[in-house]
DNA sequence: GATGAATGAGACTTCATTCAT
DNA sequence: AATGAATGAAGTCTCATTCAT
């Protein structure tokens, strides 16, 4: 049993991302993790203060890979609408292909924990990081082209139909392939057009 | 006689809206609801089978409240796009004056409870019984006009800003005037276009 | 529902046997036994104190049901064991016959509510009140005839293979036909012999 | 390491029998069990899936150390009524010694535990089991010597006294001595004669 | 450091009893 | 007198957290 391995933590917190995302977090008692984990129940208190701090740090952990995805350069040499769309495609590729990234943190932004650490956090939190399309979009370098609009309207009209497919197709609503992830990338666009 | 009283039902309602929007279904023992009511425990049961039947039954009344707004008809003279503008402009005024509505909802579609009851059912669960300009996007019939696409993706294009507007509203990011739900309508409504 | 019914008690005790005998005194809560009653909830504390003087008045009343068989007088002219047997065969006649009154008693005896209404009392409580063959043996007056035993003796032998037997007959284990009720009466009757 | 320790267990089950016998099985709240056990009441439910489970397994314990002592062998050489005589008496003394696991006994067979435990599995259960007098009798072995009866009626005329006269025994009626158990054992035997 | 047995606060639910109608 | 809606004490069970090993 006395299971030395070298990441116990990082065997928890992927535990805790099945059990959170299968069950919710009220249906994923601290024992459940642990056995899942391969680990005692009292290891987790090792690593984490309480059940609360699992949550936020695993909220942290899953924020960061989405955030990697979605900071990779667009090609530069492409045009905008283009790398918006590949950007979008991007994202909805890798949250369709992680579905449980994707639950645990609807799940989150939807619960108490999610409270203070607000959606708009995880892709508008720090414009200057985002890709290029989005940073020109967010920042409003591109106010001539497209719209003005304030950044909440920008971030609903380009994140809101994202999370709302992502749903759908978790839900087994629609299957999402490469011309039904630009179609919708393609109205996002034409959603900011002036 | 003593004939169950509505009023209490209702009180019973009203306190499971308000601690379940604010506190999350999980951070509402029934002893509370029982005491935001004024209203005995046990009187609970005489009219809700369990908790969950209770969470249930406060859906269906948001629901229907929500499907009430939605479903009148919409100036039929106008341009459709002045009809879809108009939709919109409600379900977005309705929803943000009613807060707790909307994380009710929000809450119990991102939960075990709402698996069954999908999302879709509340907008595009009755495509015939939508408002004219829903009805006729929805059902293709304008298919001509705009883009031809598969309904979840026209959900995702119409709902989905809706939602994440909503939510950045209520994290105080921005204000909904009646300029800024507008400029959203029209957003979608571009999106949509061909 | 203002119901009038003269016999409003007979009613609760009537539906009180039935269920307690199917279900246990716990699994026979007031409100069921109102409603198989007929009767409303607040009505039954009109005729007793509470559930248990319920549980009480209904002992008292089976009780007495089965004393008025048992002290039927048996035929005088025949043996004493012709007597004897006849009795037996009466008494399992009528608790075979009357399945929820005899579940009723030995449920009443293996519970709290019978540690004072020792088991004794129904059988043995009055000696003079028995009919002649009990009585003679009981009261000691056979002493020549049988064994001279104390009379919880007597009882055990008589009474203890009449319990036992129903209950076998309740499980379904045997059926009781007049050959059977007869052959357990003639072993008592050989077990008390000199 | 911290293994689940059995005398927690045991001290469980101690005070199961301890309150169930003297209070029945719906006066003996799981708090209490816990308070006299010297357990957190969290713990009983680490050894016990839930209370009826806990009463199951009280029973089978009872049972098994009844068992034990009736499968004890009898002394072969003596004639079969002494054998069955000693038999008798060493049944009475270890339950007329040990009442709580008899009120015990009795209280779960007459509740909806019992059910499909029959009090017949208890003695009749598996004949071939029986210490000799009793296996020879229930087998029909001796049915030239003895009455030739179905089962139950064997059982009631051997096991229906001494249950009734513990009871007596219990309630304070009579003592048992060697006499008066002996006195019954014979009566049963006279029974069962041709 | 790791473990998991032990704990008890607190959640949900039932039901005997009351009392306004 | 009769009713049944209302009540809350009390019961069963779960699970986050602690701590001896």
């Amino acid at each position: 049993m006395t299971d030395p391995s070298p990441d116990k933590k990082t065997a928890i917190l992927s535990a805790a991302l099945e059990l959170f995302a299968d069950n919710g977090f009220h249906c994923a008692p601290v024992s459940r993790l642990a056995h899942l984990a391969g680990v005692g129940v009292g290891s987790i208190y090792r690593y984490f203060k309480d059940k609360d701090e699992l949550i936020h740090a695993l909220y942290e952990q899953v924020s960061n890979s989405v955030q990697e995805v979605v900071n990779q350069p667009c090609g530069e040499a492409q045009p905008l609408r283009d790398q918006f769309v590949d950007f979008m495609v991007r994202l909805l590729s890798y949250l369709d292909a992680h579905p449980r990234e994707f639950r645990f943190l609807e799940q989150y932004y939807h619960s108490p924990f999610g409270i203070e650490k607000k959606r708009t956090e995880l892709f508008a939190g720090q414009v200057q990081d985002f890709p290029q399309p989005l940073a020109r979009i967010f920042s409003g370098e591109l106010a001539g082209e497209l719209k003005s609009l304030p950044i909440p309207l920008y971030h609903a009209l380009i994140f809101g139909p994202v999370s709302a497919l992502l749903n759908d197709s978790q839900a087994g609503l629609i299957t999402l392939d490469q011309a039904t992830m630009s179609s919708l990338a393609e109205g996002c666009w034409q959603a900011l057009q002036n």
